[in-house]
DNA sequence: CTGAAAGCGCTTACAG
DNA sequence: CTGAAAGCGCTTACAG
């Protein structure tokens, strides 16, 4: 039951001062080889391991970056999170996740900053209030990104799916399949009432639960898919392909999502200096063809 | 672009030393009202907020616990996240991420709590080797608890649904429906081997998949279900109920087994002195009737 | 290339 | 009840 070692430790046992055994840490080259050698073995003979919140505080950062996430238990979101993990893991920042729809009067979102406990975050909730986005200070621009969902206020930086494009090739399918009556069932549109409904809709499972439930209720009133009607969804998450029928979807790459986000909040936050221009970027999407749509 | 208040601007606000401001957040019953007012006022005008790295260091605590799920984007542990997550939110703690599934040469697990990153760790994987087990130190018994799944070393606490009493009741039922010829498939026992494959179950998406799976197969060979066949599942995740037929499933209340290893966590991290016993805790399984299942 | 010293922002014995 | 002082374990100008 030893207490740790710690820099001093190291120090005297390599014979030199706690700055070297530092710079051997992190910068190696400023030493020559015999000192960095020296140290190294010190190191390994004390079983020393830095000590991550001194080092933090010393350096005026918190080594962490917050993933805000509208459900945990929500798979759209949490395989986003996935991806943004994927990426913090190969970085020198831990990963801390908080949760929208876990209530906190006492620790408001921006505590994590101004407490000093993150040094930036990715949101995948679009419904931050603009009274919520002021509490994160001034360079709040450089430290967030937001992932999937976004804020109307321009400043932030965003990677969202080109719905645009999923829109098209889901028209341009059934089109081609011979339909042309083609409905369109869904809420999300621009306003924030609808806002609120498209996050009540991806917490509810994302638009593919509307095309199952749509599904099942089409099944009760005797019509079948995808004799009687063709249906697609928008999002391909993981069950799409074992339902019955196979549901014909745009696919939501929501991974790469995760990871692009990762990939612009860590370009910020290593070159804070100077402000950086918003962005939007677009992931692609894709028409993936199963057995609930068919020609007509 | 100020920058943020220390506690010595608060002391010099108030009138007091830093002592008596870091009394009045954390003690405040020790100081007399006149003194805690004058701080609190101070805190107030000097918009002052704890910096937590710095108190985390001098308590020599890190004020988080790291969560490790064998694999982020499946909906089946993160919904154990999201449990774990809900009672966390309302303690001291950060809770911070890893995903097994994402190998890092560079982090091994035990660095974050050699580094003094966390505090302690609920482990969704119980493929832990004993090897990274005994990285984690002496006292880890009593900073570590397994949820869902756990490891053959007895030392740790572990939160578990009660299969035996899921695997009952599903018998039951189908005796009950007059099913005479019950068949299970699956893969789980108690050997390493299995362990394996369990886990790859699991990042499958659970026995469900199986359930669906095999209806699916069944189906092309022109078995009906429930019509032909009765099928039940063991977990329940959200599209049970929507798949064609609905499944009958044995429910694992997942949400339930974070909430109460986040339980454990918490009341094994505020009275560490002496090591706890070790506890399995089973939390209980449901039954839910659907259309996969009918009398013979 | 290396060391002595200051300091990151707190908390807590210790003393009064 | 309150304050002066030490110290948590690091890193980094500064000086040589």
């Amino acid at each position: 039951m030893e207490k740790p070692a710690k820099i001093r430790d190291v120090a005297k046992a390599a014979g030199v001062s706690t700055a070297t055994v530092s710079r051997a840490l992190s910068n190696p080259e400023l030493l020559t080889e015999r000192t960095r050698n020296a140290v190294f073995e010190a190191v390994r003979k004390t079983g020393y391991r830095v000590n991550q919140a001194a080092r933090n505080l010393r350096k005026q950062q918190s080594g962490a970056v917050l993933v805000l996430v509208p459900d945990l238990s929500n798979p759209f979101f949490s395989t986003i999170l996935s991806g943004i993990n994927s990426k913090m893991t190969a970085s020198e920042y831990s990963v801390l996740v908080a949760d929208s729809s876990v209530p906190d009067p006492d620790t408001p979102l921006s505590s994590y900053f101004l407490n000093a406990r993150v040094d930036g975050m990715i949101s995948l909730d679009g419904a931050l209030t603009q009274e919520e986005l002021n509490g994160f200070g001034t360079n709040s621009a450089n430290r967030i990104v937001f992932a999937c969902e976004w804020v109307h206020n321009a400043e932030f930086a965003s990677v969202r799916s080109d719905n645009m494009h999923g829109a098209r090739m889901a028209i341009q399918h059934l089109h081609a399949l011979g339909h042309r009556n083609i409905g369109y069932v869904s809420g999300p549109s621009q306003n924030v009432l609808t806002q609120v409904r498209l996050r009540g809709v991806l917490e509810e499972m994302a638009s593919l639960t509307m095309a199952f439930g749509l599904i099942s209720g089409l099944r009760e009133h005797g019509i079948r898919v995808p004799d009687d009607i063709s249906v697609m969804g928008f999002d391909d998450i993981e069950l799409a392909e074992h339902f019955i029928p196979a549901l014909t979807t745009i696919k939501q790459d929501r991974h790469m999502l995760g990871k692009r986000a990762a990939d612009h909040l860590l370009a910020r936050l290593s070159q804070e200096k100077q402000p950086l221009a918003p962005l939007i970027e677009l992931v692609e999407v894709e028409l993936v063809n199963r057995a609930s749509t068919r020609p007509i």
